[in-house]
DNA sequence: TATCATTAATGACATATATCATTAAATAAC
DNA sequence: GTTATTTAATGATATATGTCATTAATGATA
């Protein structure tokens, strides 16, 4: 990891839109002395179960995922974060320290904003915090939402999600190459690795998409999509 | 559904204390103006999906549940509120309409608090907005963490969980009337009413539990947390 | 380049879970 | 109370999914 420049100002960022829009220049000034933006490689941990909490991370570039180590020592992905996304779940607002950890799926740009600033702002903006509060409380009803989504589904369903989970909401392409391994996929889905492998073999069988090695081409979103949404 | 009479008064209200204790008595006293209780017999909707949204659901008395109706008309169970806990997802607070339906599992008394008051306060109130946060944050977060508990874990594991949660969370005794049907159970940690009902039995026999009927005494709890902490 | 380690692929098999059918018990409706 | 309807219980069976073993492919390391 390293740190990147402070080059980029707040006020100039493309983000500042998203949650920051109901700052004034002068709460954004202060954000942006006490922010860092830092640079992981992809597989970098950004920080671990545990960890003392300090920020409000927000995703500038890359792809990172949320994930849990279970007891026995199998990893346990919750959510996968794009740009513009807040990472992590809102306890951080609540807790001491993190339940999850992260680490970067692809290189990655991640800004981290002073929580208590951001505390400070909640109480003494109104409508920087309700803006707020809408803007997260959506990505943790959709965290939730698909979870309900995925586990309600057997395999041939799941394994469709995350096809158009990349397609649509992550590269806007149905021609892409997939940031995480077959193992990654079945910690994200709740299902063995064998039967990741398996169920994308078929698919390719059956002319639905076509694989070779990470990357992918959807030939038939269509029926992709009915597989989805039958389950 | 019958409207009580506004006895109650939210400043002697027990559930001040929990995420309105920050409201001064004038703003106490606006919530207790605007705000409405209903009393539901167990069976009934207290909403339904696509229904719009007004008010701010906070739970007195009694357990209702939070589901959908997915499309092939099978109900999936996502959360149980308990008293003193919000109903329902953060995404009231952005969302124009209810994604899911609450119902009554128990004789309930809903306050209905109206949300553009409380919007009102979190942005004029700061140290309300802050605490009323962390309080309905960390309530999202959890719903997050039981999907993940529940479907990380095969039937008796699920079967465990459900039965330590009556328990421990809910009636805080190892003698119990289940306040849901065996369908129900099978909505909430999703398998089929047969295996609940398999499994349940098989605790029986195992001498874990008793049955009779709607009734559950835990004979064995450690074993039970045993089981679900194994999966 | 050769070696090692990780990831991917596939088949055979074991296990977990769902579905279907049937009966009994409990509740609701009349 | 009697009848209808829903809920609970259980066995038999089909299906879905996981596990184990093996090999191939890929990527990392020296």
């Amino acid at each position: 990891m390293e740190i990147v420049k402070k080059i980029s100002n707040c006020k100039d960022c493309i983000y500042r839109s998203w949650a920051f829009k109901n700052l004034t220049d002068d709460e954004l000034k202060l954000i942006n002395e006490k922010k860092v933006e830092k640079f992981y490689r992809k597989g970098e941990n950004i920080y671990l179960e545990g960890e003392s909490i300090h920020s409000f991370l927000y995703l500038q570039n890359g792809l990172v995922k949320l994930y849990k180590t279970e007891s026995n020592n199998k990893e346990h992905i919750i959510s996968i974060a794009k740009p513009k996304d807040f990472i992590g779940l809102l306890s951080i607002f609540s807790n001491q320290n993190h339940n999850y950890s992260i680490s970067a799926i692809e290189d990655s740009v991640i800004c981290f904003v002073d929580l208590d600033l951001i505390k400070t702002f909640i109480k003494t903006n109104g409508d920087f915090a309700i803006d707020f509060f809408e803007k997260i409380s959506k990505l943790s009803d959709s965290i939730i939402k698909t979870r309900i989504d995925i586990n309600t589904r057997q395999l041939r369903g799941r394994i469709a999600y995350i096809l158009l989970f990349f397609a649509q909401n992550i590269y806007n392409s149905e021609n892409f190459s997939l940031p995480v391994s077959r193992k990654e996929i079945a910690e994200l889905i709740d299902m063995s690795t064998e039967n990741v492998i398996r169920v994308l073999s078929e698919f390719r069988k059956d002319g639905l998409i076509q694989i070779e090695g990470k990357n992918i081409e959807i030939n038939n979103i269509d029926r992709l999509q009915k597989i989805y949404d039958l389950g």
